[in-house]
DNA sequence: ATATTTTAATTGTCAGACATTTAAATGTCT
DNA sequence: AGACATTTAAATGTCTGACAATTAAAATAT
């Protein structure tokens, strides 16, 4: 384990830094205890709270885990897809909703990565996930859901569409685009005409991924993602519609 | 700002939990300043240690930034594109090395979704792009190639191609799944035919996007992937032997 | 008015202490 | 000898108080 510190600025974050590297190059494998922290105070030359800061950034990017007692200290993590979800749930979130990211350029990548998955689960979706889908497009026709309860409803049918591709890795990496769509979905409001339409496109794609009929989903999945573009451009009409009126 | 603490392990844990909910449900936004670290502390009620040990976790997931000084303190991070990147690779690097993906399981959804983009960069492809597909292809003609330099390009060409969509939320979700295949890649070692043959097809790729046809490119993309394939299921092969020999 | 200096607020770092947790070592009883 | 209880030691978690470094604004001097 070497140590190294680039010229950055906060000395924790250069430690971390330097960890990290190590992490990712091999030199600490997965498990394996790192130097305690009044090693790396002496290693490093620097005071403890600035080691433990250095190991608290670590903490939260998942890089390593502690342990308290005789035996304790800090380990290198095994990140797990269920420890990176929630990280990259949150990132996807706050990228969107702080950069201006149109409706459109969001959809747009939703669409065109869930249209990645549909092949693959045409072909493998199992039971629970197709029984998933079917239970949350009842969910849809139920009277008196909420606008955001029918998005959240929304979220988990293309969610478990995804995960019916039986990859865990397009799992992870597609989580974050559906997931972090949700707010603003959530501006959109349904009348029960979109939602009777919505739901026959559900029901549509949730019959061609039951059949194995990948082109049939396909072409449902885009119908769908057509519509969800038409309910936003609505919805943008109206609203700089009524800011003329209130000038 | 309403601050309440979960029932979690560690102070700075739930500190900066509770920090991060208060930035996701927009009570705090964007620039906006947190309280100073001894405010914090009265809050709270905790150390200044404590307290600062929650800012560097929330630092170390670009929630917050800080700044020294008369007017400084700890703000509200515009999280960009650019910042959530590196963080991205890194941890689907280490989901991938740490968790036993198979080489299968990794490529299909890199091919996977990287066939969502071709569509968008067929009809949209600006000429740098394209001009750096061009040039990636030129490097992995030329002799004397490592293989790790080989599949450096081959990554380089096949961000090319995803930035071409011309959409930075597709970018930055892809990012990951193409970027932290590179370590897996690189266990394969690539004849001279092998490069030929591959070099063949992004150039069928790249004609195709530049000419607008998607279709072909798809067909380009799916050779590529079935021959990446292949490749993989030969180094496992001949490991095997070699192993077997070895008995 | 402009330039310089001082000041105050804030984060960054350090040092040392004590609390808490945990496994291993030790001791005690049957 | 084995089972149970106690002690010990090592490690992280937290607290306190101090000083350094940085920075913008206020005060001062030119």
């Amino acid at each position: 384990m070497k140590y190294t510190l680039n010229q950055d600025s906060e000395l924790s974050s250069q430690i971390a830094e330097s960890i990290r590297e190590a992490i990712m190059n091999g030199s600490l494998l997965v498990d394996e205890r790192l130097p305690s922290e009044g090693e790396l105070c002496d290693r490093f030359e620097v005071s403890r709270s600035t080691v433990r800061e250095a190991l608290k950034r670590l903490a939260a990017q998942n890089l390593i885990r502690t342990q308290r007692g005789a035996t304790g200290g800090a380990f290198v993590k095994r990140i797990s897809f269920e420890d990176a979800y929630p990280q990259q749930i949150t990132t996807s979130t706050l990228l969107l909703s702080m950069n201006d990211v149109s409706f459109e350029t969001a959809c747009e990548a939703r669409f065109a990565v869930e249209r990645a998955c549909v092949p693959l689960s045409a072909q493998r979706c199992k039971p629970d996930h197709l029984a998933t889908m079917r239970a949350e497009i009842h969910r849809q026709t139920q009277n008196g859901l909420s606008d955001e309860s029918f998005c959240a409803s929304d979220v988990a049918f293309h969610k478990a569409l995804v995960e019916g591709a039986g990859n865990p890795v397009l799992t992870y990496q597609l989580a974050g685009a559906i997931e972090s769509m949700q707010p603003l979905m959530n501006m959109i409001t349904f009348s029960e005409r979109d939602r009777v339409k919505i739901v026959d496109l559900h029901t549509k794609i949730a019959d061609a991924i039951e059949g194995g009929q990948a082109a049939a989903a396909d072409l449902g999945l885009d119908e769908l993602a057509n519509y969800t573009m038409t309910l936003a451009d609505q919805v943008r009409q109206q609203r700089a519609a009524r800011k003329k009126n209130m000038e």
